[in-house]
DNA sequence: CATGAATGAGACTTCATTCAT
DNA sequence: TATGAATGAAGTCTCATTCAT
């Protein structure tokens, strides 16, 4: 039954992203994704150049909606408290919203070799870009502490989340809302843990 | 398992903890790893079941051996706030001295699918558990502020460990110490990166 | 078939014999001849049969105008000798001027699988029966020896043509016109390649 | 059944020139081959690197040791006519006695793509070589006519030996042995096939 | 205990052909 | 008639695991 094109080609890029999140990118086979998009193995390579090619695109296309929609919202923010605060609801939004596509960043990203050097990885860093942003302006305008380099900020900040929202993945009932957590997030980066300091301070909001 | 045997069989561990770092577990060739080892394919079973009963193993005894030094080292901590810090630069060390082993925990502990429900998720929390135990003693003993969770902060922590060790992994040519990041790091998670704070208070210590 | 469609057919054969005497037959794409021919690949399939039938008709008609063409022009020779130089010279005009079907020809007719049993050999035997009849009529006429068999001159004859048509078919810039050998090729398969022999008979001419 | 090795590359190598020459390389199926050696599929790929080397390897080996010994027995001829009669006996001889090698040899040296800038056409070329030198050294002791030049008349003479055992090859009774045909052939070769000539020269032997 | 040759299941990808539009 | 999207069979090659020596 040939159709047209698009609709077909979403399709297909769900069916893999669930595929790939569920076994991994090197486990999943074509034959599955095809199974599951309701399309013939043969028809995937009308549409994306072979499997490596499906993971890149997928990745690229999520991404490109993405990163623009937590920009406008972290603009909205009016400190470097506020709008570290945005990112962290977005993020956590985003894996609950797209728990495939989280998935599929947590685990491929990491692999060392295929991807390593291609879009992936420049994708990915334009999404930590946002961070490493507001830490910058935040430091500038005298509103994060300048005792600590952005980088480090950003990947304590990153790594935090990503920590959070990988457990909250690999949980299979999830009983809690991803969301939930923010508050404390938040509190930890913003203040820390040590209960010892100078809580009259309402400057950290 | 005769004492002769045990020499070859650190071998092999080796060899394929080298291999499983540098290609990834999916990628990791069998023949590879008897070859670095010096032993024939076949050899490789007479000391582990298969290749995922290779990975298992060496994790398991490779935390085993880790997990009671880290434990001595952070019991000599006095407050909630040293065994942290202890904790941190061991991580650090950890990585550091063992970077095979960690590059290898980074990347395949993510993988949903083989491992997921085998010894190496056990074995991980094992080593975690150091730092919730941590977190609970200091909210037990009023040194870590009681409103945030024992097991987001737990998270928060330990997800900031291992990105920063991530990114040091990945580097190439690691100019810096990996250990050179933990004063940061111990600032931001027990201080907050929110500069307007009272920073007069010297129990955060 | 209507008029209107012969052109696109003609387009077509002439497109699928560019693309088999460049990748070969087993190598040439369908989709690569449609869009030579600028139609769609489905197109193909109303004027032809299949793939082989492709082959086959092109190969069939261009030998149906080419074979009355030699017959033509052999029959204007009065001798066995003068015939046969006329067949050289067609056949080599033949290459030059149909280089694409000459290398199918050349080609493909080797294939052992598909086309053994098929019209192919069929119309390649007929182009081959005009040398066997100048053979044969030469000896009947005591102009050609009779001590060797027409068969098996036949295909000395024609393997001679063949290979130096093959020869400069695959010579990538040809700097010389395959017709100049044609007076060299004469002399050898009339007169033989022995210096030793009496050339002062003028008769093989 | 693991065994130890030359043996079995040898039935490997065997196994596909039958195939190859039955079914042309492009139709050659490796699980065929396989099983007419009596192996598994991969254990081809422990003997050769894929497909093509299969090819070039069994043709370079097969030329290797043929040409040696068509050059010893070509030596043993006194004049350059005796040495191309000895050249053609040898030259029917090998398609008798490797029908499927020389099989091979006609299909798949004519395939424009893959091959033609391999070892096959370097290996092919130094057996030709064989007949050029005849030619040439025949030339320069003026037992061969010298208005032909020396690269034509190799082309004749290889075209007609490579056409008459192409055409015996795919005689599917064949009821005749190929080297009947040699003496026709020499015949045609040496004198010409036009009758008017002086036959008195006894030289051209 | 050790070897390493052999196995064979399994996956990606191509492309001739079909058929709904 | 013409299209070209869709199909799906088929083949090469890899590599974990076995087992005869």
């Amino acid at each position: 039954m040939p159709k047209k094109s698009e609709e077909k080609r979403q399709r297909i890029k769900q069916a893999a992203l669930h595929v790939f999140a569920r076994e991994g990118f090197a486990k999943a086979r074509i034959s599955e994704i095809a199974k599951l998009a309701g399309v013939a193995d043969g028809t995937i390579y009308l549409y994306f150049k072979n499997k490596d090619d499906l993971l890149i695109r997928i990745f690229e296309e999520e991404m490109d909606a993405i990163i623009p929609r937590v920009r406008e919202r972290v603009a909205k923010g009016k400190t470097a408290y506020e709008k570290l605060g945005i990112f962290i609801e977005s993020h956590f939004d985003l894996v609950e919203s797209h728990p495939d596509l989280a998935m599929v960043l947590e685990v491929e990203l990491r692999q060392s070799d295929t991807f390593i050097r291609t879009p992936l990885k420049v994708k990915f860093k334009e999404y930590l870009d946002i961070i490493a942003d507001i830490v910058e302006e935040g430091q500038s305008k005298g509103e994060i502490r300048p005792d600590v380099s952005a980088s480090v900020a950003k990947q304590v900040i990153f790594g935090a989340l990503d920590d959070i929202s990988q457990n909250w993945l690999l949980r299979s009932p999830r009983k809690r809302r991803l969301t939930d957590f923010a508050p404390e997030v938040k509190r930890i980066l913003l203040e820390g843990i040590c209960s010892r300091r100078a809580t009259t301070d309402a400057e950290c909001k």
